[in-house]
DNA sequence: AAATAATCGATAATATTTTATCTATTGCCA
DNA sequence: TGGCAATAGATAAAATATTATCGATTATTT
């Protein structure tokens, strides 16, 4: 019996693959048949060992002496984040953010595909964004369920972000790229991955002040 | 001789703290006085010794039984992460990205003020967006000296960013937000917190992908 | 063909972050 | 007023992530 189910991989390491991804793609246009991890490391600023560990995840083996072979291991890590088969997902919130998001082409390349926007404002309603048309709230649930859509992004404003939340989750929706600054309130089995500016510009200028304090 | 310099703080506290100065405001429109971390924790379902650690880089401290002022801690995590005194920047890249985050008024109670927007399409210098003039890119440089900018934000294509990125860095920034793809390459004293959505994106998929492997 | 240097992969050590434990304080209630 | 319960704060333990070490492998050079 099998009972590999959860060689757990670490959070650090899945947001560091899609760089790594996108280094392989520049060498592989560039007609490069091999990369080390020291290549790939020195690229980045990291150490080559992080890189090798990193990279193991994919269970793809390098040669010593020569490392990995680009377009293979770009093959793999493409696998392993998924980007070789596109998730249908909806779209909730049709202002800024969310028309960004709809227009950016390249989700698709990252495994992401946004079938259908969903908005309040009856003025945007029926207008097409990016090719995508605007559809009421009111058909969000029942749309999620009739297309068994798994992911929804939520780029609404925060007074409305727990609500829109709940019907997606009860509408049987299993992950939610959160945009809004709120947390949301929701059963651990649904999976939420929170996009948040504040922290990250805190994280700015925090370290700008250190060292604007010590020099 | 004061030799405490560096009681570094956790990136991972700084992250969270925005979180809680959200939930602090909450509680001061609703007027209540104190809040303890059992409280904070249950709302973001977090474990309350974390949320105790994390208050402690603040220096505030509670009371058993009671907990925090909400009014001494709210003001004390907007002190630490500078929301009280506003950094100007300038953002270069005035695409749909760029557009949206010049909008948003809610930077400047996070302590950051966009006060202009470079872009070298010939078509939108000139024009303003969000009451912000487009300036061209010759000037981003000069500028930067002479109004001693030390934060740039970079919303460009992917092809433009390094080069961008140096301009700044020769006039003088000292830290950059960078919402591009690619990591830049830029000398170690030199701020840089990248805004990688591909990444966040990755581990949403990557976990709903573990789920539905193993339900 | 042997020596060399670069690199991988496995294992071990270190550092960081999270979680647990324990003590002391404080308000509340009997 | 005394005991109880909730909570802070300090310290310790555990979990996680990063970095180092070391032996094995393989192309390259001599």
């Amino acid at each position: 019996m099998n009972q590999r189910q959860s060689i757990r991989i670490p959070e650090p390491s899945v947001r560091r693959l899609p760089l790594y991804a996108g280094f392989l793609r520049e060498l592989k246009d560039q007609e490069k048949d091999s990369v080390s991890c020291t290549d790939i490391a020195g690229k980045f600023g990291f150490l080559p060992i992080q890189v090798r560990k990193d990279l193991a995840v994919t269970g793809i083996t390098g040669k010593p002496k020569i490392g990995y072979q680009v377009e293979e291991l770009l093959k793999a890590i493409e696998d392993f984040l998924g980007w070789n088969n596109c998730e249908d997902a909806f779209l909730v919130g049709a202002g800024n953010l969310g028309s960004t998001l709809i227009g950016y082409e390249k989700f698709k390349t990252l495994g992401l595909n946004i079938v259908s926007v969903f908005d309040d404002n009856p003025r945007k309603v029926g207008k097409k964004i990016s090719g995508c048309e605007v559809l009421p709230i009111g058909k969000l649930g029942s749309l999620i369920e009739r297309m068994h859509i798994k992911i929804g992004i939520i780029t609404v404003p925060m007074e409305s972000a727990q609500e829109i939340a709940d019907i997606m989750v009860n509408a049987g929706i299993m992950a939610i790229w959160n945009f809004c600054p709120t947390l949301l309130n929701l059963p651990d089995s649904v999976i939420v991955e929170n996009v948040r500016l504040s922290s990250s510009l805190s994280v700015l200028t925090n370290k700008l002040r250190e060292k604007l304090k010590n020099p």
